[in-house]
DNA sequence: TTTCAACCTGGAGCGCACTCCAGGTCAAGC
DNA sequence: GCTTGACCTGGAGTGCGCTCCAGGTTGAAA
């Protein structure tokens, strides 16, 4: 059990963050007696894989459908594992975009170095 | 020289973009005596190294720097190399992120796998 | 018991990078 | 000469993902 201090510290997120995906429904968490926040492990781990897919470019509504199905129950496991598969193969391709375009960044920069005064 | 809509397909930036980065004085582009928009070989290869910036995620206003110290002159070639060389440096840290992200993703993916029902 | 930092809410505001629009102009082809 | 589609301008609007704020509440420590 987290305070939003804790688990902003552990997750990374912001507190206001923290609110804000709670307001959209991505997450919803545990209050205590007086209405303050309780962070659960398990809450931390959907912060976690939060953070992957936000790190990895996937909007927040798609993973506010993830959220919907994983509440729904066991049988949208396939579907949420498609979900994955699709935004995996994004990744694979925003990571040969980012290659490609950083190979020629470092052309651009190897074109600097041949340059007269520019060391 | 091109035309508005042949520099917007050849770059692949929208007609809009182009016009915008011409208002913000990324881009400065040639008239024809009518007041339209004439793009030479040039701006085009100004226009591939913004998308090569962009893709990689430098703000807007850091390419806006850059390429103000192109327009200064020869003497700036210092600053311009040293300007790109922080830049592929965030970007190497973005693409260590997103392969370890991509990991991530990868491994909830497998744990899918091994669920009964899943396929 | 008092204090005070951490927390709460609803809602407004922000920064970025465009994108769209209205109302007008230009020029190539018929 | 006329038509028509591509182009022009200034400025407003959009979508995203937060971020900030005011004004009030909670609860642990002194």
């Amino acid at each position: 059990m987290y305070a939003p201090s804790e688990a902003a510290r552990r997750s990374g997120f912001s507190l206001d963050t923290l609110r804000y995906y709670e307001k959209i429904g991505l997450l919803s968490v545990g209050r205590t007696a007086g209405g303050r926040r309780i962070f659960t492990d398990d809450d931390l781990g959907w912060l976690e894989l939060f953070r992957c897919l936000r790190d990895t470019g996937m909007p927040i509504a798609e993973m506010c459908r993830y959220a919907e199905l994983a509440r729904e129950g066991a049988h949208t496991a396939g579907e949420r594992q498609a979900l994955l598969e699709r935004h995996a193969e994004r990744v694979e391709e925003q990571m040969r975009l980012l290659q490609r375009q950083y190979d020629h960044l470092r052309a651009k920069i190897r074109y600097y170095e041949g340059l007269p005064g520019s060391h």
